[in-house]
DNA sequence: ATAGCTTTCGTGAACGATAACGGATATTTC
DNA sequence: GAAATATCCGTTATCGTTCACGAAAGCTAT
């Protein structure tokens, strides 16, 4: 158990009967060593157990091979999926991660947490935040002036960012669609908070969808709209105020698998047999969807390929030589997966 | 748009005419400079709009501030709470986080994870994987030659290792006493995969409290244990196998949430109400255990505090000086939360 | 007034690696 | 056979910061 100083180049080039160049060029695959002396140090490294200072490394290079990730509600199931897509695909580029999480995105933007990963010296950054109320404007100030690249996760795109997100109109109006199909009309939702911009997105999807459909008034929408927090007992209080306003209501569709779950609880409780007297869709598919009762409609986002692609899109930014590459903005799409509780049997 | 070249220390110094020496003595809060200077150097690095390269520090010092943490099954319930607690305390107490995240513990114990922290030198090192099967044995020895301190998560103690853990085996007994209580005796468990020792602690505890309740004999209770993998599909057929093998099976204790929700499903499926015919418990209280049908009885267990516990032990042998101090065990209590799943109205 | 402290600050080296350059052999080219 | 080129490797400077040491100035005490 000594303390045990650890093995720099130098004690390998010593070893090695060689100068610390030569052994920095065998550690970089440089041309420029005979095979011979090549094996050689590679034996010694091994049996030294020496392992590079990344950190002296990154010095001099002025690079890190560290990816900054913001990040924030782990609670939910879309952000930790998506954490885990990122760290997947940085892990297979050779890149490591330095995770800051949000603590309440209401009251802080996140900005305070920029200084800290640059004082890091991080390639890049991906901000997996999700966009919420008027932080856009003051983020984008402060985002501006930060030397290195930031790909931005399930933000509004503009030309002007690299954004990765999922297409969250068109997975709601394939929602609304089914519905419609399965001879639903008077379809409702329980959105999440709307200063979140994927709620904005999915209900604009819905509206758009019911739109076009044209069974209803821009007056009876309104009334098929009220607003959740993601949360399970917002989808019960959900269903009840959609029903208090519309007692003729035939579909909800929430904007969360948890949501869904509330209203399906409460359908059950006011003897609305559900698909037959109300369908419910969701949007996630978690993995205990399938198991709700009944099994549930929802939208699979591929999350694991949002936060992969975020990576790929950060490392294209970063490899690309010194080309001020016009923005990228990629758009993902979910699937609908369709369970008893939109199929209707009448 | 310009590269901007970074701020050095010595840009700061210059413009002060100073040397760096006491630009950095001002950083960090040295006792030995003028108030004046160091008011005016203050000014001068706003100005400038200064920061620190900690990499550089990190190289000088022999330290980075920086915390590896190893983790996995973000997926899970409990190790992205654990996570969110981890990164909270780190954040709080000033340390960075190194993510690495295992794909499959399986297969790989993460050892090969461990040289990359290393050369990113890290301080310490939290394990966040669950212990799996005969990992054990390859990663201690592993752990044995690792320079700097590791805490663990959840794993089973030995007095040489410094682990936080839950401790599972009177949650568990907890829960059965509380069947007891309300009058059940057949008391049947669908576990977790029986190589995580999670799981094995939580059966121990069963068994323990039946073992005195005494109502069954060993025998029996080989009779009321099945094997689930945490989804919710096998706590669907662990139900039915529990349900052949014991027709006047009484309860069931599932091992996590979603298992249990395969059960409350099945149970409804075969006509068997809960509670007065099957009680139901489980364990984590997801937030969405609340609104299953009926409301799931369930085990909280401190899975913030669990990491931020990790997180402070780790923060104390950083700081202890040298002494080799006796590794710690700490074990954290779940609280059993009682809804209708349980409670009988016989 | 001299010795001794304190307070305040600077100088040079070091941390561990890589970049830039150059030097010494060996090999090719005409 | 001389010049040009390749191949292989070492020297020195550098990244941005802190450490160890010491020096100058002011103050106190005898």
């Amino acid at each position: 158990m000594k303390p045990k100083k650890s093995v720099t180049i130098k004690d390998v080039a010593r070893v090695a009967g060689v100068s610390a160049q030569t052994v920095s060029r065998v550690l970089n695959d440089r041309p420029d060593v005979s095979d011979e002396t090549r094996q050689r140090i590679r034996g010694i490294i091994h049996e030294l157990g020496y392992a590079p200072n990344i950190i002296a490394r990154s010095l001099i290079q002025g690079r890190s091979n560290t990816i900054g990730v913001v990040g924030y509600g782990l609670g939910y199931y879309g952000p930790s999926r998506t954490l885990t897509g990122i760290e997947r695909q940085a892990n297979q580029l050779g890149y490591s991660l330095l995770l800051s999480l949000l603590r309440d995105p209401d009251t802080s933007t996140g900005e305070s947490l920029l200084p800290n990963l640059l004082m890091r010296k991080v390639d890049g950054i991906i901000w997996a935040v999700p966009e919420i109320g008027e932080h856009r404007a003051a983020l984008l100030e402060t985002v501006r002036n930060i030397p290195v690249p930031i790909v931005f996760i399930n933000m509004e795109p503009r030309p002007d960012l690299n954004v990765v997100a999922i297409d969250n109109f068109n997975a709601a109006r394939k929602a609304v669609f089914h519905l419609l199909e399965q001879g639903y009309r008077k379809i409702g939702v329980i959105t999440g908070p709307p200063t979140w911009w994927e709620s904005r997105q999915r209900e604009a999807g819905w509206r758009s969808a019911m739109q076009e459909a044209g069974f209803l008034s821009a007056h009876e929408l309104e009334q098929l709209c009220v607003a959740g927090d993601w949360y399970p007992e917002s989808g019960s209080r959900g269903l009840e105020e959609l029903l208090t306003r519309n007692p003729s209501l035939e579909a909800v569709f929430a904007f969360n698998d948890p949501m869904a779950l509330g209203v399906l609880k409460t359908a059950q409780r006011l003897g609305r047999r559900v698909p037959d007297d109300l369908a419910v869709v969701g949007f996630d598919d978690t993995p205990e969807a399938d198991y709700f009762s009944p099994p549930l409609t929802t939208l699979r986002q591929p999350l694991i390929e949002l936060g992969g692609q975020a990576v790929q899109l950060l490392h294209r930014l970063l490899t690309t030589p010194e080309s001020p590459s016009t923005p990228e903005q990629i758009w993902l799409q979910s699937e609908l997966v369709v369970r008893s509780s939109s199929i209707s049997s009448r």
